[in-house]
RNA sequence: CGCGGGGUGGAGCAGCCCGGUAGCUCGUCGGGCUCAUAACCCGAAGGUCGUAGGUUCAAAUCCUGCCCCCGCAACCA
């Protein structure tokens, strides 16, 4: 063990708190647990931080629609969050949440000090508001077609179809998600937070904070100037007002992170210490954060930016990890694959999702595959068929025929010992390195040796005709698993604990693994783990999935239960503005007939299309029609065109128009045609 | 040419940075054992390391092209 003793604080990812958590939530805190504990056993001081992230729009949303305050809202949220964590044994120091007292004056004090370095400036703004509901509206509120591919029913940020990044304002019939009503635009004043002036600092700071994968991902972002941070937002929003403004907020991303501060100084109010030792400048402390990949760009830009900005300390590394995939896939509402933990815990042991998941762990981005037969089988044949085994075969004949008392160890046995022990350092510094994969590779190869060893000396034939040779090889084995228990004990403290009941022990440190127990007395055997069920996995996928499908039966019935009005919106897209005669007459419209028409194989919504114009002139339109047209079912069709349309260059070629159709999307699109006489080239009018 | 990760026996992964006998767990098959939760121990079968080319005495490993899968893209861990 390290000499000095470190002094560490980690951080997992503010759940939000607007829904439970799930197996994804687990596997950060449990990684996170994993390595706190194990701080906590070579004698570090290690302070475990989290809390509940409760601000922003969807919880003000959420509240409302189920007819409470937010203040209530969060704190149910915050009592179903807390039940889950200790249902899986993670341990945090100190829980808190982002609507605190402390929260709020760091916010402030932050503010104060971007302020007085004139790091902020504020600039109007043009968005989406909703009359019906009266409030700005987030982008994801805000959904409508993608103004690059034209599917339908986008969220306002990005489009699932193309992957199209662009602005609420870019959609097209924008509706608001919640009464389907069209939004106005309307312009507010907000303040930004001027990310670029950190722009070399952060270029610095990334590469030695994080991993390389992370850094050089995250310098893609250095190619252009930052842009400046929109951080606050207006009135109605549930969050932190900002001092000197009216009815303006704190945007829920400013707010959240300053949690890790704020929850760590009431946890030290708690002893009388100082905030400084873990977040001034000068702190030794090391500050890791846990984060799962999706928000590195908050973790690695906007907040080091800011801790640098009101003159704190940034974090010594901010650790991310992948996420959790079921059997292959992303989990899945639909399919059950999206469990919570809540049904987790109704039907298997956290300690061995915790177990598994420390299997897969490797400290790298990589997401990690919850497949459930690989889970049965590590489970099943890992932690109770070779670890736990070991137990029962030792401690069992212990039990019966000696009375529980263990004798010394043989010279064979003491050669196994000092192997298991010998692996103890490499064992701590893979802990250290957050490989628990390998950490539990190495932990179960020991735990083969030692059955083998068991198997070799086949103590339940001499029992009876050399009960002292017996008896110290029974006192080997316990002392093997013994060891693996305390190697285990960050990832399974239950289990451990059991074992340190059995051993007749107190609770285990990592330095205990050095020791030999020799003529000691133990207690009964009593059954440490059973095996998983595969029919439980059943039942659990079928009940995550029943939950889900009740939910989306419930939103279906609210919307029918929506008022007419609103209704006719969502179902026929708002007008667009009004325009002159002048801006229409610059549309060329024509009629023309497709000559030519082929799928495009590597597109999944293209067809490529030659049409004759009047003077046999002919024109490529590339049209996004294939979902609802083969291309021999249009060939030799009369359709109307847009024919002056700018050239566009596609991936497949260029497109020189457009063809007129309407429709939803999908098999829903119905080309336009004229009526029967209409001559090729003919312009509408 | 948006970015990133990946493609290794039936499944899940390690090995690749720093070339030199292809490794682990599960599963399958055969054997042993019967203390232990049908658990444990031994043995076997099974791989053109996505693909094409290059560098080299030697390539899973280095280089280039291509194919395929997954993820991300400033309000989902």
């Amino acid at each position: 063990m390290s000499p000095v003793k470190r002094k560490i604080l980690i951080t997992c990812a503010l759940p939000y708190a607007n829904g439970p958590l799930h197996i994804g939530h687990m596997m950060e805190h449990v990684e996170a647990d994993i390595y706190s504990r194990f701080q906590k056993m070579q004698n570090n001081e290690c302070l475990f931080i989290c809390a509940d992230d409760t601000h922003g729009t969807p919880i003000m949303i959420a509240a409302k629609n189920a007819g409470v305050t937010p203040e209530k809202w969060i704190e149910n949220s915050y009592h179903d969050h807390m039940k889950d964590f200790k249902s899986f044994s993670i341990d945090h120091d100190h829980y808190g949440s982002t609507n605190s007292e402390e929260n709020k004056k760091l916010c402030e004090l932050f503010y104060s000090r971007m302020k007085a370095k004139n790091l902020v400036h504020k600039k109007p703004i043009e968005q989406l508001f909703c009359e019906h509901d009266k409030m700005f509206l987030p982008d994801r509120f805000v959904k409508g077609t993608c103004p690059k591919c034209s599917a339908v029913d986008q969220y306002g940020d990005a489009c699932d179809i193309c992957g199209a990044t662009y602005g609420p304002n870019e959609l097209k019939n924008p509706g608001c998600s919640l009464c389907g009503t069209l939004p106005v635009k309307k312009p507010s004043d907000h303040i930004f937070f001027k990310l670029n002036e950190f722009k070399k600092y952060l270029s610095e700071w990334l590469p030695t904070h994080t991993t390389p994968e992370i850094s050089k991902k995250m310098m893609e972002w250095f190619n252009e100037d930052l842009r400046d941070w929109d951080i606050s937002r207006d009135e109605p929003y549930f969050g932190i007002k900002i001092p000197g403004e009216d009815n303006k907020y704190f945007y829920v991303w400013v707010d959240a992170p300053m949690g890790y501060i704020s929850t760590t100084e009431q946890y030290l109010k708690t002893q009388n210490r100082s905030l400084s030792e873990f977040w001034g400048e000068e702190s030794i402390a090391e500050v890791y954060h846990f984060i799962g990949k999706d928000i590195v760009y908050f973790h690695t830009l906007f907040w080091p930016a800011l801790l640098n900005s009101a003159n704190f300390r940034t974090p010594t590394k901010v650790n991310v990890h992948g996420h959790v995939m079921v059997n292959g896939e992303k989990m899945s509402k639909s399919k059950g694959t999206f469990i919570s933990a809540s049904v987790y815990l109704k039907y298997l042991d956290p300690q061995y999702l915790r177990y598994y998941y420390a299997t897969k762990l490797n400290g790298s981005i990589d997401d990690l595959d919850l497949s459930f037969t690989d889970f049965t089988n590590r489970v099943n044949s890992d932690l109770v068929g070779k670890i736990v085994n070991l137990a029962s075969r030792g401690a069992q004949m212990i039990n019966k025929k000696f009375d529980n008392k263990m004798s010394v160890c043989d010279s064979d046995g003491r050669q196994i010992l000092k192997t298991i022990q010998d692996a103890g350092l490499n064992i701590s510094k893979l802990y250290n390195e957050r490989d628990t994969n390998k950490a539990t590779t190495a932990i179960r190869e020991l735990a083969e040796l030692t059955n083998k060893y068991f198997d070799d000396k086949a103590p339940w034939k001499t029992s009876e005709t050399d009960p002292i040779s017996t008896q110290q090889v029974l006192t080997t084995t316990l002392n093997a698993f013994r060891i693996l228990a305390i190697y285990l004990k960050p990832i399974l403290p239950v289990l451990v604990s059991q074992v340190e009941i059995l051993m007749n022990e107190n609770k285990y440190i990592w330095d205990d693994s050095l020791k030999i127990i020799e003529n000691h007395t133990i207690q009964n055997y009593v059954h440490l783990a059973s095996r998983v069920e595969k029919e439980k996995i059943e039942l659990l996928i079928a009940e995550q999935k029943e939950i889900f499908e009740k939910i989306s039966a419930a939103k279906d019935k609210e919307l029918k239960n929506r008022p007419a009005s609103a209704q006719k919106i969502v179902a026929a897209p708002a007008a667009a503005a009004e325009i002159e005669f002048a801006d229409f007459e610059k549309i060329d419209l024509r009629i023309a007939k497709i000559i030519e028409a082929e799928e495009i194989k590597e597109a999944d919504k293209l067809l490529r299309l030659k049409v004759e114009l009047s003077d046999g002139q002919t024109k490529q339109i590339i049209a996004g029609i294939k979902s609802a047209y083969q291309a021999d079912q249009i060939l030799g069709r009369l359709v109307l065109i847009c024919a002056n349309l700018k050239p566009r260059k596609m991936k497949f070629g260029i497109s020189e128009g457009m063809v007129l159709a309407a429709g939803d999307g999908g098999a829903d699109l119905f080309i336009l045609s004229p009526d029967i006489g209409a001559k090729i080239g003919s312009k509408v009018k």
